[in-house]
DNA sequence: ATACTATGTGATTATATAATCACATAGTAA
DNA sequence: TTACTATGTGATTATATAATCACATAGTAT
């Protein structure tokens, strides 16, 4: 991969990581990995105002996270890959990682 | 898992995703995952200031993506855990999947 | 038609992040 | 000692992000 592709490579990386962290958006994403909902059900699961979800909803869609479809008065959304939630693995797994030298250090003492 | 603790879960992995949500420092992850660099050497290779990639790094440390040593006059970085670079191949597969998708919707116009 | 509900968006404000320059510090070399 | 190199950090500025409120729109129900 030459540097221009490689560097285009990390602005992609970076810009689905950054739609991922934040802490009501992972909120929504580990409460849609057991299926679809609407706006109003999120908000009220993620206890947010409904803008401010609606927002952060926004953000995972553009950046093709997420997926919608009208259904009536509602919006429904949905993960639009399963391979999204291979991050929240991820991170969980750095979290344990930590948490263990953690441990290993408090013992050391 | 109570409320509480999910949400502090959900705070912790923003913060991890978040540290590694740019596409300076995510250059400097895949840089290093052939093995720790000085800072020196880190700047030159991903031709940025070194006190902006110092700053960088130092952002990688605090939440525990990367460590350091002093060696004489340098300062050599390395992650601190092979498990971050799960999140570049995540990010990655993604990617990969969105390009695929849009292979389709181009073949069926 | 009116009233209601779910959603999205403009405007605003507060806060966080990033980049740059200048400078301080620490170690090295002569 | 002096000169040099690698690094980190304070100060500044520009930009991005987040939350909130008010309002507009679209669909539903009566």
């Amino acid at each position: 991969m030459d540097k221009k592709s490689r560097n285009m490579l990390y602005d992609r990386q970076a810009e689905i990581l950054k739609a991922l962290a934040h802490p009501l958006r992972i909120a929504i994403l580990d409460y849609l990995k057991d299926g679809e909902q609407c706006v109003c059900d999120i908000a009220k699961h993620v206890a947010s105002e409904r803008s401010n979800v609606s927002r952060h909803l926004a953000i995972m869609v553009s950046c093709g996270v997420l997926e919608c479809r009208k259904d009536g008065l509602n919006v429904i959304y949905r993960l639009k890959a399963r391979c999204i939630l291979d991050f929240l693995e991820c991170a969980t797994t750095c979290l344990k990682q930590q948490a263990n030298e953690n441990v290993k250090l408090l013992r050391a003492i």
